[in-house]
RNA sequence: GGGCAAUUAGCUCAGUUGGUUUAGAGCGCUUGCUUGACAGGCAAGAGGUCACAGGUUCAAAUCCUGUAUUGCCCA
């Protein structure tokens, strides 16, 4: 059967995929096997597979299926997370496309729209990870907001409330004026931005002309001011003490405190106060007693309170604000100013601190085993320096805001039965509230006069528990739990490693206690050529299923991890998907090439043949412990590059050529049994990477009987002769100082060349026969003589002639060879440096001496050789 | 502003407690190769004063200090 010159993977690569998932091979449930556990990070519902899921991706899946191979039972959880504020968004989008509004809508009927959009849009993303050959137990698939995992949800923000952990208080916190709600520290972003310092001048109470001068880049926010705040150290302003201010425009009287917060060097050393719309104001606010009023509503536009511009929007009124200050004589003059400021990570809208009545998780307590954890290597990092970005978060931790004023989500179960702030009970659910609001209050409520908190919870409140919860972790039967838990490897980015890894740890430590897993591996952040992230916005992401579609998902796989050392981003390029099909390519053909050969009973196996099957075991056995070693170290490209090279260079270049039989003729059945074993060993290593074309060739290899490459043992390492190895690197250098010669003088591959050697070490003749068959040699001559006709090189002290066939050129040859004789020289000179310093072979120990030694001996043999070689060229 | 990293070939990166033949890989580049697995291939070659300046040491890409640049995290 004629097979195909290129590999063609779009068949196959669906065909595999079905065949695996309806044999059920990637299915996992407990036994008595040492279980190997990943669960997914879960990507948005209803979001699209970009780079990013496709390097994280492809990672766990080489992790997992090579886990699989060692025998365990490899067990790798899917999902999708419910993305609270990023699919509202996409539902009220939607719905104003449509002409509705979402304050028209009640919150069932709005929540009906969320999960129509969620069915409609929800798991493609899963679908997509098929195409890349992810071997999910997708009968485990799971959603945050399935009923069991609600359910979860709901306990632990009971449990916690109950331990004190989470409780309801009124802060500062970041309010996203566009998407009305609450955002925690971790979904704001700072951005540097140009703006203006405003000079401001405020009257003293009572004087006719004494002015204090105070610099803001927030002119509208005089309106809430309620002091002014100096340096007690700053000698500028000692007069001031114990006197007030006056708000212009508006008139309030306002004191003049004093505390070292300020900085003397900044603007004029005079702060305005507004403890309503600054966090740091809010917190000297506190201190002092000041009034908090709060000019801004929830859009961000100004309040009665404000007195002036009410209803107009904050931005809008810093411009009027300051054309008015400016003709009553108040602005002294504006500034350009850079300064950092906070924008919603979803609705890129500008933060506005905002005091409000929140819910809230006590962080301190919780996260101490969590640090412990990860610094005493319980939890492994890799690599580890996130250690120290870990430690310097976990360490200064803060409360976590956890409410979210959405409808899509999880709902707070906490249930009001009154208008104070406290007159709530958290429970489970409306029944139980209502059981234990009465069985702790004298009156008697019933069900209607309980109204359930509006709120939902922040999206990280679910997948903080994802995975205790996938394996009903907090059901009764912990038998899924126990077995699966703690899992082993989580593959994700660094971006969210507050977010979510350290909170995993926390609900871990809490919850089961024990770590979630056992190694973090962080992932680089897929960026483009110019080195910018990929985003939507800017178009410069490549589209994963165009490039499967293109290159095929094992070229799209090697492609990503080629170039992705854990931790450092990754500068995607095409190209590399492109190595990686060329890769499949050159796979396929030294498959065909073995197909090709007709097998013979009746020949002897030959001699090189014996010795060239010798090396390839030796060499693939020392090169699996070596990509074992990196897999263990989490060096998941250097694993790759390793496997790369074993195939190409050691496999195809070296190996395949020393068996090939001569053209159209017969191999021996021995060496052909034998190459199909080593054959097989390789598409092992590589099955982790490349799974389709691996099981493609497996299965065309020889008859199967319905099992698969999928559930095969990875290979163990045996060098039954490690001198092999050794004498193999001598044989390589006489290739290529033949294979140079020919290209040097035009010497064609087919033109029979005449060794002679001239042995100075010891020679050991046990490649010989290879050497015949790959340089195409007529013979191997043995001398003691140097050959002066004849063109040279020298490996390892042995001297190796070729006789010259026609014109000679002894001028190029001794030139070449006194180049040759500089550079050892220098070498020497660099040698001898070291040995006659005496402090050198007084202090350093003697392995090291000795290796000098051996090296000034080795230059001062190679020398004596080639001058040899140059008095005998010229006689 | 505070913290943490990084800087090695044209590009992307290795280089494991300082010493293994005057620094390695992949890609790219240059040159040669048309019958016999693969041009998505084969072979050979060029390319680096290891960011800079000091220091420690018999010995520094590797350790220390400073400078510059870049990235990340936090405020």
């Amino acid at each position: 059967m004629e097979i195909s010159k290129t590999y063609d993977p779009s068949e196959s690569e669906d065909k595999w995929y079905k065949i695996w998932t309806d044999q059920g091979l990637f299915n996992s449930e407990p036994d008595d096997r040492e279980s190997y556990t990943v669960v997914i990070p879960p990507p948005n519902v209803t979001g699209v597979l970009h780079m990013g899921h496709m390097l994280n991706n492809t990672i766990q899946d080489v992790l997992v299926r090579r886990a699989r191979m060692f025998g365990k039972n490899a067990c790798w959880v899917p999902g999708t997370d419910h993305a609270s504020i990023a699919t509202e968004a996409k539902v009220v989008q939607k719905l104003r496309a449509e002409g509705i509004k979402k304050g028209d809508l009640s919150r069932e009927e709005f929540l009906e729209h969320a999960w129509e959009w969620t069915h409609k849009h929800g798991g493609v993303i899963l679908s997509q990870l098929k195409k890349l050959g992810a071997s999910c137990d997708w009968n485990r698939t799971n959603f945050t907001m399935n009923d069991n995992y609600y359910k979860s949800v709901i306990n632990v923000f009971c449990d916690l409330h109950q331990k004190g952990f989470i409780y309801r208080g009124e802060r500062m916190i970041n309010w996203d004026p566009q998407a009305k709600t609450a955002l925690s520290d971790e979904e704001v972003f700072y951005k540097e931005v140009n703006s203006k310092l405003y000079y401001l001048r405020y009257k003293i109470e009572g004087s006719d002309d004494e002015w204090v001068n105070i610099a803001t880049t927030r002119p509208e926010t005089i309106l809430g001011d309620t002091a002014i705040c100096i340096n007690p150290d700053d000698e500028r302003y000692t007069s001031l003490k114990g006197k007030r201010a006056i708000v212009p425009l508006i008139n309030r009287s306002i004191p003049i405190i004093f505390d070292d917060y300020v900085d003397m060097e900044f603007g004029t050393g005079c702060l305005k106060i507004t403890p309503a719309h600054d966090p740091n104001d809010y917190e000297l606010g506190k201190k002092h007693h000041l009034e908090v009023i709060n000019i801004l509503d929830s859009s961000g536009s100004l309040n009665k309170n404000a007195k002036l511009f009410v209803g107009q929007d904050r931005f809008d009124v810093r411009k009027s604000i300051a054309d008015e200050l400016d003709s009553s004589g108040y602005l002294i003059k504006i500034e350009d100013h850079i300064n950092k400021i906070g924008f919603s990570e979803r609705t890129d809208a500008i933060i506005e601190p905002r005091l409000s009545l929140q819910w809230f998780c006590s962080m301190e307590k919780l996260s101490i085993p969590a640090l412990e954890n990860v610094m005493n290597d319980t939890v492994q990092f890799h690599p580890s320096k996130f250690k120290n970005t870990y430690r310097h978060w976990m360490e200064n931790i803060r409360d976590w805001c956890i409410s979210r004023q959405l409808w899509w989500g999880h709902q707070i179960p906490a249930f009001f039965y009154g208008d104070g702030k406290e007159d709530f009970i958290v429970a489970p659910t409306k029944e139980e509230a209502l059981k234990k609001l009465n069985s702790q209050s004298d009156k008697q409520y019933n069900l209607d006069d309980l109204v359930q908190d509006e709120d939902v919870m922040d999206t990280w409140f679910s997948s903080w528990i994802w995975p205790i919860a996938v394996f009903d972790g907090f059901s009764n039967d912990k038998k899924e739990l126990d077995y699966y838990y703690p899992t082993n490897d989580l593959v994700t980015a660094p971006e969210i490693m507050f977010f979510w890894v350290a909170r995993m740890i926390i609900s871990g430590y809490e919850y089961v206690d024990k770590p979630p897993f056992k190694n973090v591996y962080f992932t680089g952040i897929v960026r483009d050529q110019l080195g910018r992230k990929m985003s939507k916005s800017l178009g410069n992401s490549p589209d994963p299923l165009e490039l499967i579609q293109k290159y095929g998902a094992d070229g799209v796989r090697v492609g990503m991890l080629l170039s992705s050392p854990a931790g450092n981003d990754l500068l995607f390029d095409r190209n590399l998907c492109e190595q990686g099909r060329n890769f499949t390519n050159k796979l396929w053909n030294s498959f065909r090439l073995v197909q090709s050969w007709t097998v013979s009973d009746e020949i002897e196996q030959e001699e090189s043949s014996l010795i060239a099957l010798k090396w390839i075991e030796s060499k693939v056995s020392q090169n699996i412990i070596n990509i074992n070693s990196s897999y263990d170290k989490f060096r998941i490209s250097e694993a790759l590059m390793l496997t790369y090279k074993t195939i190409w260079d050691d496999y195809c270049s070296w190996f395949l050529e020393m068996i090939k039989p001569a053209y159209q003729q017969p191999i021996d059945r021995k060496t052909y049994d034998s190459v199909v074993l080593i054959l097989e060993k390789i598409l092992k290593i590589v099955h982790p990477f490349t799974p389709f074309i691996a099981e493609e060739i497996w299965q065309q290899l020889k008859p199967r009987n319905n099992t698969y490459i999928v559930n095969a043992k990875w290979p163990e390492e045996n060098i039954n002769d490690s001198t092999i190895l050794d004498e193999f690197q001598n044989f390589q250098a006489i290739v290529m100082g033949i294979r140079n010669l020919r290209k040097e003088k035009n010497i064609s591959n087919k033109v029979l060349l005449e060794l002679n050697i001239k042995v100075n070490t010891n020679w050991s003749n046990i490649f010989d026969s290879l050497l015949l068959k790959i340089c195409n040699l007529s013979s191997i001559v043995f001398t003691d003589e140097s050959i002066s006709a004849a063109y040279s090189f020298v490996v390892n002290n042995n001297e190796f002639f070729v006789p010259f066939t026609d014109s000679i050129d002894t001028k190029t040859e001794i030139s070449k060879i006194e180049i040759e004789i500089q550079k050892k020289k220098g070498f020497l000179e660099s040698v001898m440096k070291k040995l006659n310093n005496s402090r050198f072979s007084e202090n350093a120990p003697k392995q090291v001496v000795d290796l000098e030694i051996k090296k000034k001996n080795d230059a001062e043999k190679q020398i004596k050789i080639l001058e040899e070689r140059i008095a005998n060229l010229s006689s």
